[in-house]
DNA sequence: CTGTACGTTCCATATTGCGGAACATCGTTC
DNA sequence: GAACGATGTTCCGCAATATGGAACGTACAG
């Protein structure tokens, strides 16, 4: 195992702690959960204290985190570019299911297509760069409903006219109860709402506040994809490791 | 001068260089900056990998931030609670300046007033906590627009009807010079526009992406409040001190 | 008033972090 | 293709820094 500092390890359990306490924590109760003497976490507290990275409540003792962590984060998050995190992850994603994979976002009540991984073999077709889809006839739209405040949903609901695209088009029961199932399991499926021969399942990507900037999918015709569980599993791991790079820390298949 | 522990804070400049520079930034380059040798710079940014707080980019050696410092802001960023942080510091300076103090939100084309802080001698009554105004004949208003997209304005400048609460009033193109100039300034004043008898001036409040969060004013009758320069600092530091919490880095007064 | 638990400070000690030297790798120049 | 320069990485002897135990000051509960 190769040597890493001490001190800095120690830091980085304590700030953790303190990140995860919500009402913060006071040096005794982190020397006792650190297993380490209080005059050393005191010392690591003062240090980060100085910097601004951790403050002490006046009243209650306790330290919690400052400001600072914030600052050297927002340089971080600038930097992220979605596409460009996500591209990689999502050649590898199509490589290892062979079939088509979507980046979007939502825009009103569309969904705008930001990335598109097509093996040659795909029968693919309508989605481009910048071409938009509604919300209600595809995978990754469900996955944006699915993550609206229910009253926001409620009004999409009265508000999106349904066009009927193919027979299999939903109407606003069936939209509403597949939002539901979303919000459960996290997935979601076109299965030919849009276009009648194609079949897709998405999935969320999330930011480090849980909010949810993206949906990511599969795509292929009918014949070809069948929703097996290793192949939704690939998705949702994907879609996981890229909510990572945002910061995310939870389950991604938890639609919370 | 407190002792503090000499290893995380070099930690801390090396984390605090690689965030400002946006490509990253190699060993060599941070043991100069640093003034520290090669050895103990590396040692420093093993621990932080091994952490997940930085990566080192495979093609060019640099190193960069990485996840783990989203998800521990994440945990401070929920904590926030603008109105909890903003209160202590809004009573201070309606007690520095006389005036009252007002913060507010946008939702849609109006501002809404999530907390007054009134001195007995105000005659400001309008205001009320969840009450709304609209954003073309408010300070806080203006000071929201400003920090809308160029065509987001332009559109909102097309839908509001500029119903006319009194003689000084703006008309579209009196509001454009003024939303322009608080671009420049990072300052608005409602000259009697929406209640003829009162004055205010608002700047706003940002967090750690430079996005604009809520706007603060501070308010008083035509003839008590004098635009002087030391209100209008107070009410910029005060906000400034604000956005610092939320991990805003810049200068306020730039609208950036 | 006493006891308990907290956060804080001090200082002798030894462990850990230091940093110089050497190494391996890569890109550039001739 | 060889030489050079700059990079990132590794190693190890050493001493400076981090450690942690003891003591202190404070606040609160009984």
């Amino acid at each position: 195992m190769e040597k890493t500092v001490q001190s800095i390890d120690r830091q980085l359990d304590i700030l953790e702690m303190v990140a995860n306490a919500r009402q913060g924590l006071g040096v005794s109760e982190l020397a006792r959960a650190t297993e380490l003497p209080k005059s050393t976490v005191h010392r690591i507290l003062q240090t980060l204290c100085r910097r601004h990275y951790v403050r002490q409540d006046e009243e209650s003792g306790r330290y919690l985190l400052s400001y600072r962590f914030l600052s050297i984060s927002a340089q971080y998050y600038a930097s992220l570019d979605l596409r460009v995190v996500a591209a990689p992850l999502a050649r590898e994603l199509s490589a290892a299911t062979g079939a088509a994979v979507h980046l979007a976002i939502q825009r009103g009540d569309q969904a705008v297509y930001i990335e598109k991984i097509s093996p040659y073999s795909s029968t693919c077709s309508y989605s481009e760069i910048g071409k938009t889809i509604p919300l209600y006839c595809s995978s990754i739209g469900k996955v944006l409903l699915a993550a609206l405040e229910p009253a926001i949903f409620e009004e999409y609901l009265t508000r999106a006219d349904f066009r009927q695209f193919t027979p299999s088009t939903l109407d606003p029961e069936a939209l509403r109860r597949q939002v539901e199932a979303c919000r459960k399991s996290g997935l979601a499926v076109d299965d030919g709402e849009h276009e009648a021969d194609s079949f897709c399942v998405g999935t969320g990507i999330k930011d480090f506040r849980g909010t949810t900037i993206a949906a990511m999918s599969l795509s292929s015709s009918r014949k070809e994809l069948s929703f097996s569980p290793a192949t939704a599993e690939a998705l949702v791991r994907c879609a996981g490791r890229i909510s990572q790079i945002f910061g995310y820390e939870g389950e991604i298949a938890n639609g919370s």
